[in-house]
DNA sequence: CAATAGATTTAGGGCGTCCTAAATCTTGAG
DNA sequence: CTCAAGATTTAGGACGCCCTAAATCTATTG
């Protein structure tokens, strides 16, 4: 078909007619990239670069995609990376990443103190709403909510300016046979697993006692308030904790 | 390095689907095809079919790329339209039109009253935000603010089920010297207008007098509350109102 | 009734985002 | 140190929505 011999490294320019953006104007970027960024963020957060494959199961699309647009977010000057070796955020793509994170955050919270949205339901809602809304809008949300330090799921939110609590949190399975913790977030993507765990008690800011820990990677057992229950490792990995002095 | 943990990369599929969409199922339009709908809803209501130039005009597109879309438009069962002889609303195509002009209005309302939104500013944030709500949140607005039966511009908010107050009504343009008339709303586009309009204090549900009218197209003078005013006619078009007994 | 102005559609592109298949590169195991 | 598995990129398309220019249709009017 094609007659290729050997990489030709075609310095493929596009935007033909267009004048160069400026890459910093914010406020223009589409929802796509706004999620890109979004991923990426997630990803540098527990590592290093983020990788093609990681993007790609973030976002629930094909690895081929997002080298296209991983060229894309480079040109407006979003994301930093050389080929095979991974991305990175610029500081221009990682304030962009954490506006995003803020809208999406204070959207949350507001869904569920003002209107009274289960907390199983918010992520979905922001999820779409995190790419139409204004900044004075956040703003107004923000402060009708009293200007939250976090969702209803424990995440911190970033501030106007883009200060944002990037402490480590362990899971309930790195917590040791004994350790009492505080609930500090949980993972909110699952709208099952949040249903789950607002039954069995475990909320942000609850404390929980590791009394059992089966071998073999096995069920946790642990006491939330006056009740116990069982939970497996995945349940575990998802709720972030910290520990309390005994 | 780093383990960077490589999940199969799933690409579940978002879109694609080969086979021809079965116009039926709501909720899965595009921004700009609840855009055209809107329009075209628009102006089936004050004449006959929807021209391609008005579409063209409403939406600030060229008249050329709205003839692509309407043959989309047409193949989803949204409109049906004969070449060269303008458009109309299917029933679904009413039902969606509506749909998301309920969820504008409501969403003016709700920024308005809930968050303290000036008049002038809601439409331009609903008109992003009309895209992006889940039906729940619509509802869930509607209900905070009293299920309003019109915006704060005085237009009619289509019920849930798609039921929406047609009746046609006159310009100050229209109203005749020394008749009474109340304001039932005002053109909500334009945010200077509006601005205006609040300062000499017409707005929905205002009682106003045409005291004087210039010749050929001039001036009108009303009487607003203790005050009076001079409109031109521009303005005047834009004010809607019932005629008062005398 | 024919000419023409204006409305409309077609032709031909561009950009953004996605996909599958087919290279190509990197890296860890042996 | 070689090699294959896995990660990544390139090739080649598709679709939605927009644009300009050019063709074509409608309707008005002289």
């Amino acid at each position: 078909m094609s007659a290729r011999k050997t990489k030709p490294a075609t310095p493929r320019r596009r935007n033909s007619s267009t004048i160069a953006p400026l890459a910093s104007t914010p406020g223009e970027l589409t929802a796509p990239v706004e999620d890109y960024l979004k991923a990426i963020y997630g990803i540098e957060q527990e590592g290093e670069a983020a990788a093609t494959t990681d993007i790609a199961a973030k976002l629930s699309i094909a690895a081929a995609s997002v080298s296209g647009m991983v060229r894309r977010l480079a040109d407006q000057g979003l994301v930093s990376y050389e080929r095979y070796r991974g991305v990175r955020l610029t500081d221009a793509g990682r304030r962009a990443a954490l506006r995003t994170i803020r809208r999406h955050r204070v959207i949350e919270t507001y869904l569920a103190q003002a209107l009274g949205y289960a907390w199983d339901r918010v992520h979905a809602e922001a999820e779409r709403l995190e790419h139409a809304v204004s900044d004075e809008l956040v703003d107004r949300m923000a402060s009708a909510v009293g200007e939250p330090a976090t969702d209803p799921h424990g995440h911190p939110i970033p501030t106007r300016e883009g200060v944002i609590d990037e402490t480590r949190h362990c899971t309930l399975s790195d917590v040791a046979r004994g350790q009492r913790s505080r609930v500090t977030r949980v993972s909110d993507e699952d709208s099952e697993l949040l249903r789950y765990l607002a039954r069995i008690g475990i909320r942000p800011g609850v404390v929980v006692q590791l009394s059992e820990r089966a071998p073999f990677d096995g069920p946790l057992t642990l006491q939330v308030g006056k009740g116990s229950c069982q939970v497996g490792p995945a349940l575990a990995s998802r709720v972030m904790v910290e520990l309390l002095p005994d």
